[in-house]
Formats: structure tokens, sequence, C-alpha cells
RNA sequence: GGGCCUAUAGCUCAGCUCGGUUAGAGCGCUUCCCUGAUAAGGAAGAGGUCGAUGGUUCAAGUCCAUCUAGGCCCA
């Protein structure tokens, strides 16, 4: 028998017992071992940052990693799910420098690079384990005994040993970055840092006269400039080319002073003016390599000094010509870098300029600006000056303009993999697709070299040894080092600044060898997550040729340049293919009001409290089928309580009340006679097949990483279920009918399953409630359990159909009797229904309408056709605009306007109609929609085509049976109140001062009897028992609850 | 400055792939109904220039173009 299922749940409470259920049984790891040798399903788990507390956002993406492996594992394969940590890294570090009271790098160094790193080590393992809380709690399974930690030392000799082969191949090189950098501090600033920083500034926007030295140009058009723009004039001194749109078309204009320009077409009548008299136009492409002079000679620059093509140049504002500088912009460096030109930077750390330059030199950097543009003027090279406003970054420690600056710095010269990058791109599902060739593709087209460096210390370090001659060593292992060094060191701890004190002689020239000081871009960690998890190639060998390349990832938006893309960058680097096949790609949560949530604003839902008010179930349901989880989506209390009540316990209360009847039928699913499905009544076959068209839409769903179609299915099914067949089945289960017992049983048993992936606990609360106790073949969890074999056989579409009809003509009836203001208690005599395909309707559904309507008769209003009704017709578009395209409005006009059409349709398959100016046309009962209307006395309801009316004449003998009714009713609810049980019986005694409740009762003694469980009526008045009154009946009553023997 | 996403009821969002004439749901509000599982359910009402403009079409919330506003990522 089912266990008992109270009616009322506290859904955390009861997930916190199923926690300890799981525990206790150790169910995942049964699911993991129960799985092991079937066909594989890798997931591979992007590692969380093991810094600062976790956040909502978390609870979305890993509501998103466990959803699938649930699902995939039902589906008959093996996923094993091994957690993993993200250690290292800026973050960590200033977490740390803010808790230690730091301000820079000279305050770690002072502190000692061993005892900052061990105190980041701390912070890691501290935030690990709140990770750790929040995973267990919301039942996201993952091996989290067995994570790994990119700081672990096998982790790093893997990243060690993947540096290497890109070294090998000739990818990891020593080059020029430009990154922003406080003059004042001396240091570079992280992206995180920059962020927090920005100010908006006037800076002054000049354009600058450029005369062209030779080329074509030069010849055609002696005395032809350039007309170049900037908004950081200081920079021009280091002016190394110009850069133009290689698609954008550029004019050479002559003004009124006789001057010849080039400038973008667009921005002609703009700088130039509208009479400017265009003298030649030409595409960006054909002005590459255009030699001009540049506006100082302060710098040698060798082999410089002309045009360049850059996409990124706009036609937007400025000139469409734009100066680089390659020292002082990252997209300068990148397309100078592209034509080989030198990197030329005459700025000292300090942020002046380098004595002995002319006009600037030992000038800090800003000042020089007016310098340089009065001196320009004075040559008249200057033709424009106008301030430019625009955001800038600014230094948040000390408020200095940062300047973009080129420092040395390792690179990963992902850009000589761009077109294998983009082929693996090709060739990896996106979810949503957009992301494929938008968002991340857009990134992918752009790549620039991976710039690796960082000047830190709680990293992977770098494993590159230098000589003093430059010789480079890169190591591979820890074994390797040793061997070079000629000392054990297989468990050296791989940090800094332990790796720094090893020193060996340089393999080429004997001289010593040091480290570089670097560490690596702590994304390079995670993105060597494939095989670095295993310490591959240095161990895990097999594992790792198996689960490679990963089945399924999922992050969110954010991670298209982070993970997603450091991920298919490693892959692609290392083992020349991309590490994952689908990646689902999420929108970020916000708080109720639209706004990212952070501690500044105090909106942030911390999720262990949230999750331990609604029910982690209710979080993860909201997550992963509330609104689009491609979308950005707003998360709130009012939200997720509403998938409590719609979705939860919608479902909860259905299993309740199966278990009550169940149990007091003393019903089983392994004992009960119960008839074949195609012999039950067609509200069960309907629910079956419902139920089994579930089974395959939601895995259908799953299937293609759709979790909100999933969830919306699910959602109609238990709203169906509770909703339609239980409230329409009711008598049935309260007679213990085995057909209805068992169709619930079956319908509840296939929703569970299919809810499991989504809402772990109630499902298995539910499994443990109603199908462990009942079923001992099954398993012992619903997470062990296989997906629910769907039976086609059972799935009836023309059933679907009718019901679906029933449904509609249900609730026009609902309409109509809300409009008579006739109370649904009261029967009526008879319902006219017109609906396309209400003739078809089976007998028994036709009942159903009736009994949900109250009426005692449903016949077709066609039958009627006479003076009872008024026919209206209109034209259905969608039919006749195939047909008639242009002239369907005559032809929808000339139906309207016939309504004669109907009656003709009735009696034939078509009808022939004259449309003005086209003729006769024939039209069948497809391309006309018919409302039928009866005049009076009725009340009507009708949409789209279908009409009820209700005939609202009440006779002496409904009136009574409406009063019958009514007593039930008020015995009921008194039933209620006096808390009795469902099978108590009962002897009333009443009084009414209503003659005709007399009568009423009477003629309806033995339907009365049944429904209120009465023994015996005694007219007259009673004072034991419950006592009640009904000011409606006039009456005053008592029920007395029969002793269980009485009754035999 | 570039890329992407979004804009539909007071609020949160479906519908747009594949165009069809009463544009839906939930929450909230008002009135009523029903109740022998339900924290439920049902009906009606108020509340919509489907962001704007233009185009394609017999027909546009839906397709196309441009624009506006907001968000995210990048500079």
């Amino acid at each position: 028998m089912y266990r008992a299922v109270p009616a009322h749940v506290d859904l955390p409470r009861m997930e916190h017992e199923v926690l300890s259920l799981w525990a206790a049984e150790g169910t995942f790891h049964q699911s993991l071992a129960q799985s092991e040798g079937r066909p594989l399903w890798v997931f591979n788990e992007g590692p969380p940052t093991a810094n600062g507390a976790p956040g909502t956002h978390h609870v979305e993406a890993r509501a998103f990693k466990d959803i699938f492996p649930r699902y995939r594992t039902m589906k008959g394969y093996h996923v094993p799910r091994k957690a993993g940590w993200d250690c290292h890294g800026l973050p960590v570090e200033l977490f740390v420098e803010k808790e230690l009271g730091f301000s820079g790098k000279k305050d770690i160094e002072a502190y000692g690079i061993a005892a900052f790193n061990d105190k980041c080590r701390e912070s890691v393992l501290r935030h690990v384990d709140e990770f750790d809380a929040m995973t267990h709690r919301m039942g996201f399974w993952v091996d989290t005994n067995d994570a790994y930690w990119t700081m672990d030392a096998s982790y790093i000799e893997s990243v060690w040993w993947s540096l290497q082969r890109i070294h090998e191949r000739g990818l990891l090189v020593q080059d020029h970055r430009v990154s922003p950098y406080c003059p004042r501090c001396g240091t570079g600033l992280s992206d995180h840092e920059i962020a927090q920083g920005y100010e908006d500034v006037v800076d002054p926007s000049i354009f600058v006269r450029f005369p062209v030295t030779s080329g074509e140009l030069a010849q055609r058009f002696p005395g032809v400039n350039l007309l170049v723009w900037t908004t950081t004039p200081w920079t021009l001194v280091s002016n190394t080319a110009v850069a133009v749109n290689p698609q954008a078309t550029y004019v050479v204009a002559g003004t009124d002073a006789g001057e010849l320009l080039v400038v973008a077409q667009d921005l002609v009548a703009s700088l130039v003016g509208a009479d400017a008299q265009i003298l030649a136009t030409l595409t960006g492409a054909e002005l590459e390599r255009t030699h001009y002079q540049p506006p100082f000679d302060a710098l040698a620059i060798p082999d410089a000094h002309y045009v360049v093509l850059a996409d990124y140049v706009t036609t937007d504002d400025g000139s469409g010509l734009v100066h680089q500088a390659p020292a002082f912009g990252a997209d300068d460096l990148a397309t100078c870098r592209a034509y080989g030109l030198p990197v030329v930077n005459p700025i000292r750390p300090d942020g002046t300029f380098e004595p002995g330059i002319d006009l600037v030199g030992e000038k800090f950097f800003k000042d020089a600006d007016p310098i340089l543009v009065a001196d320009l003027d004075e040559r008249s090279l200057l033709m424009r000056q106008v301030p430019y406003e625009h955001s800038y970054p600014h230094c948040w420690r000390c408020h200095t303009p940062l300047i973009y600056y080129a420092q040395p710095s390792w690179y990963i010269k992902t850009t000589a993999i761009k077109d294998e990058l983009l082929a693996q791109n090709e060739g990896t599902n996106w979810f949503p697709e957009t992301i494929k060739w938008g968002r991340y593709g857009d990134w992918l087209r752009n790549n620039v070299d991976w710039a690796l460096s960082r000047n830190r210390y709680w990293g992977t370090p770098l494993p590159i040894w230098r000589c003093p001659d430059d010789h480079l060593t890169v190591i591979g292992s820890l074994h390797e080092l040793g061997e070079l060094a000629g000392q054990e060191l297989s468990t050296l701890d791989p940090h800094r600044p332990y790796v720094d004190d090893v020193t060996f002689p340089c393999p080429q020239c004997s001289a010593t060898t040091h480290r570089v000081p670097e560490v690596i871009d702590c994304w390079y960690d995670s993105g060597a997550m494939p095989f670095a998890q295993w310490g591959y190639p240095h161990r895990g060998q097999e594992t790792f040729e198996s689960r490679y390349p990963a089945d399924y990832i999922c992050e969110a938006i954010d991670q298209t340049r982070g993970w997603f893309y450091t991920l298919m960058a490693v892959g692609t680097l290392v083992f020349d293919e991309s590490s994952y096949k689908n990646v689902v790609c999420l929108g970020h949560i916000l708080d109720e009001d639209g706004r990212k949530m952070s501690k500044h604003v105090g909106n942030v839902l911390e999720p262990i409290s949230l999750m331990d008010e609604h029910g982690a179930d209710a979080v993860r349901w909201f997550m992963l089928a509330s609104g689009s989880p491609w979308q950005s989506r707003r998360v709130g209390h009012g939200a997720i309580a509403e998938v409590v009540r719609k979705v939860l316990l919608t479902y909860w209360n259905t299993v309740s009340f199966q278990a009550l009847y169940a149990r007091s039928a003393n019903w089983s699913p392994a004992t009960g006679e119960v008839p074949p499905p195609t012999e039950r009544p067609a509200l069960d076959r309907w629910v079956l097949s419902q139920a089994h068209r579930l089974s395959i839409e939601v895995d259908d769903a799953l299937a293609n990483f759709d979790t909100q179609r999933g969830g919306r299915l699910i959602t109609t099914f238990v709203d169906d279920l509770s909703n339609w067949y239980v409230r329409r089945s009711r008598r049935r289960f309260w007679e213990g009918d085995p057909a209805a017992l068992a169709t619930l049983d079956e319908a509840l048993r296939i929703v569970t399953a299919v809810m499991s992936p989504y809402t772990p606990f109630i499902t298995e609360q539910v499994w443990q409630l109603l199908v462990r106790p009942t079923q001992p073949e099954a398993p012992e969890s619903v997470h062990l359990s296989a997906w629910p074999e769907p039976r086609p056989d059972l799935i009836d579409e023309e059933l679907s159909t009718h019901v679906a009809l029933v449904r509609r003509i249900v609730e026009l009836g609902r309409a109509a009797r809300s409009s008579s203001q006739v109370r649904t208690r009261q029967p009526l005599g008879r319902a006219l229904v017109s609906a396309a395909s209400f003739e078809q309707l089976p007998t028994e559904l036709v009942a159903e309408v009736a009994a949900e309507l109250n009426v005692a008769e449903i016949k077709s209003l066609k039958a009627e056709v006479g003076d009872l009704v008024d026919i209206s017709v209109k034209a259905n578009y969608r039919s006749l605009g195939k047909r008639f395209g242009k002239s369907t409005p005559a032809v929808a006009q000339a139906i309207t306007d016939d309504p004669s059409i109907a009656t003709r349709l009735q009696a034939g398959d078509s009808a022939s109609i004259n449309v003005p100016e086209i003729g006769q046309i024939t039209v069948t009962a497809e391309d006309v929609i018919v409302t039928e209307t009866p005049r009076e006395g009725w009340a009507v309801a009708s949409a789209h085509g279908e009409t009820v009316a209700l005939d609202l004449e009440v006779t002496d003998q409904l009136r009574r049976a409406g009063l019958a009714r009514e007593f039930v009713r008020v015995i009921q609810e008194a039933r209620k109140t006096a808390d009795l049980d469902v099978s108590d019986r009962i002897e009333l005694s009443w009084v009414s001062t209503q003659p005709e409740l007399s009568q009423a009762i009477a003629e309806h003694e033995e339907m009365i009897a049944g429904e209120v469980l009465a023994v015996a009526f005694n007219e007259g008045a009673a004072t034991e028992g419950h006592l009640g009154t009904s000011e409606v009946l006039g009456l005053t009553f008592s029920l007395q609850v029969v002793a269980a023997a009485d009754t035999n």
C-alpha cells in the first residue's frame, strides 16, 4: 500500500529529509555505479572561482549543470560528474590584500610571497566550503570529494605540459602588450579594476594634415593631405601609421582655399563643407601603403608612416583616418603588428617623456597635449580642434588618468590558429544558437593573441627558464625540472616562490637559467581542465582519452570571452580539437527590479536562505522553466512562491488525493485488478494519452536542451491532471474505482519521473511514498529509474482533440451560466451547442459536459434550427486567402452579406455564391465560420465560431433538484466543519421553514444519502450532535456520527 | 565607438520559427460562482497605439528596413 501523504507539506523540511535519505543510501553513488559501463555522456564542470560567497546566479548555472546529467542518466547513459575549483587569480589576491590591509605589490613583497600565497590558499579553501554547502543543499549531484583543484601540483604539471607543447609549436612568445597602466602608482591595472574607474572627461579632439609624400595619390593630386583624427595629441610624437577602414569610401576633396584633403565620404560635408569639390572617390583598401610625412620627427621610426587597413575604424566620427601609435593602444598595436611596424614608446614608467625629445622631453604625458597642439597650429598642420567628451579609465586608487602602455608580456599566438578555431566553432552546438556566430563568433573573428602572463603571485607559474643569452627552456613536469636541476623535485610546491628558487644550467650554453617571473592568466588554468583534471599526460591517460571532447558544458553568457573561449582555444592548441560539443549559455539573474545583484546595492539573494524559505525545488524550477533561460531574468520571492503554488503544490495535492483514496479503498498498484486501459472510461484513456505524450515531448525538449519547453509541458500536464482529470473523476475515487486509481497511479509515476531532473526532491519524496512501498521491483529512488517508456498505442490524438473541444464547450457554458445569474448548483433542463465537430463527440464526453454544467441534456444546436436561432457567418480568411489572394476581401464581404450560405452548407458539401466583379465561386464549410445564437430565454456565450446556449427555464422539478443540491452542499460543509472523516456515516435531523424543501428531500433522498453518507433522515428538531443552519434553505439541522458497527 | 539581446495589459512574461481578422497566461484589483484533495479551481470586469516610422502583402504583434529606449559584453 501507499504510504500516507499529508495534504500539507513543508517543502524545505521535506527536502532536508530527502537529503538525509540520499546520504544514508548513497543514492548518487549508486546512480553512478549502476550506470557504469553504459555509453558515456561527458559533462565537464566549469570550476567556480573560489572567491567570495556563492550567489543565486550560481544556483542558476548549477541547476542547468544538474538537470541534463540526471536526464541523460535516465536515458541510459553513464554521466560521471567530477567537481572542480578555480583557485588562482587576481580576485583571490585582491581579496587577501584587502583582508591584510595591503595597497599594492610592494606590501605583498614585504610580507613575503610564501606567506601571501599561503593566505590565498586558505581563502580558497574557506570559500570552497561555502560552495560545497550550497551545492549540496540545491541537490546538484556532483562529486565534490573527487574534485579537481587548479592549484594542485598535478594540475599545474598538466598545464605546464600543455604550455610546453604550445611553445614547441612556436606559438608561445614574448611580445609587447598594451595595457592600462597607472603612471603614478607604477603598476598595470586589471580589467576588473579598470571597470571601476571610468570617468567622463573632455579631451582635445584634433584633425591634423599629414601630407602625402609618394605613390599614385601624390602623383595625381600634388599637395594632397590625409586628414587624420586623434583624441590623444601626446601620442602624435610616436605616430607610426594611419589606419583606414578597407570597406569604407574615401574621397579626395578640394576646399575653397584650394586645399586637397583625403577624408571619409560620410564626413566630407561636416569637415570640409557641403560645397566641397569631390575630385576622386576610392575605397580604404586602395589607400593602403600610401606614404605620408609624420607630424613630428622627434623620434626616428624606420620603415613607417603609411596607411594601414583596420576594420575597427569607423566613419561615424573623426575623419575616417585614425592616427596609430602602437605603444599606446591595443587596436593600434594589433594593427601595426600585422604590418610588422615597430613599437616605439618614448614614455617612461612614471608617465613622463624621455629627456631630449623636442618640445615635450620630461613632460608628463597629459601636459604635452597643449604644447603639441600649439606647435601643429603654428606649422599650419592643425585643421580643426574640438573638445571631445568621452569616458576614460582612471586609476581607482588615485584618479590619475590611465595610460594605455606597451609592456613586454608572454603571448599565445591564437591568431595563428584562428581559422581552426572558426572551424571548431562551426562544429559546436550552441544554445541559444544566436551566440554561435553572434557574440561568440564575432569575438573569434576579431581574435587577438592571448596575453597569457601576469606580473603577480598567486597563479600557475609560467614554466619558462631563461639564461642570460635568452635561451628558453620550457618545462613540462616537476620530474623534468628535477632532472635538469639534478635534484629530486617531485614533491616541490610548484607555486611561487619555491619554484623561483630552482635554477639549472642552460642546455644550450650552460649558463645558469632562472625562471621568468610571471604567472599565467588563471583563465588558462580553467581552459585546461579537460586534461588537467586528470593530470594528463603524466597520469590518467585512459580516462582522459575516453572523455575528450565533452558532450556538454554550461555557464552564463559572460563566459563567451572567458571559459567558453579558453576551453576551445586550449583544446585546439593542444589537441587540434575543441573540448566540447554542446554548450548552453545562460542569461544573467537580476533582482526583482531588474538590477544586477550586488552587495553594494544590498539586493543580493543569498541562495541557502532562499532555498530554506521556498525549497530548492522551487528555486531550481524557476531557474530551469520560468521565462527564457537565454534572457536575463528577474528573480524574487514572489516569482518563486508562485512556482510553489502553481507547480509543486498542485502536483503534491494530486499525489495526496491519490494516496487518500487508494488507502481508504485498500488499493495498491501491485495487487489491484484493473481493466486494461482500452476498456477504461474516456477520461482515463485521455489522461494516459496525455501522460505518454508528455514523456515523449519532454524527452524531445531535454534532448534539445530546452528546459523551458519541457517545464511548460509539465506545468500544463499537472494542471490538466489536477484540475480536469481529478476534478471530473472525483466520484470514482470516492468509490475506490480501480480503473481510476490505476490511471492516476500511472499518470503520477510518469510525471514524477519526467519531473525528477527538474525537481529532484519532491519527486523523490513521492517516489518513496507511492512507488517504492508498492512496487518491490522498482528502483529505490526515482533517480535510479529509467526514463518512462512511452506507449504510442495509448496515445490517442482524436481523443485529445475531443477533450479539448469538451473543455472549450464547458468554458463557454460556464460563461453563459455566469451571465444568466443562475447558479451552477441549480440544474437546468438543456443546453444547445454549436461547434464544428460536436456531432463527433462520443456520448461519454457529452455526458461530461452535461455534468460539469449541471444540465440534464446537451443537444446540437443544428437540430433546433428554425425560429430559435440567429445565424451569423464570418469569412475564414486563412482558408480564403490561400485561394483568392487579392480578391479575399471581396469574397469575405459577399459571404458576410449572405447568411443563407450557412444553411446551404449544412445541406451539402459546398455552396456557390456570387461575388461582384468576380462571379460565381464555390465555398466549402472550411471557408466560413458560422456562429449560431438562440433568441430568447437562453443564456448564450460564443467564441471562435463555437456557441453554447443554456435553456433558462427552471421548472418546479428542476427547482427542487436545485434545493436538494443546495441541501447536500450545506451538509457537506457541516461535515467538513465538524472535521468528519470522509468515510464517516451520519444520521441527520432537520427542520425547515421552506415547505418545498421537504418535498425536494423526499424526492432526492437516495441521491442525498449517497452524497453525504446519511443512514437516516429525521424531519424534526434535534439537539444532539453537530448543529447547523442555512439561511437560504430556512434550515436548522443536526448531524450525528453513527458508529461504524451500526452501518453494517 | 563596435557586437549582441530586449521592447506585447499596472507588474512578470508567452505568442514571432511557418502572417489570417475577438492578441493570450500568471500576479494584483473589483464582482460573482464552485468546492467530499488543494495554499486550489471557474466566470465576468477594468486594463493593450503589440516601442516608433516606413515598406512588403488581400491581410503584419508576426516578414523587411530605419530609428528610439533599455540591458549585457567589448573598446
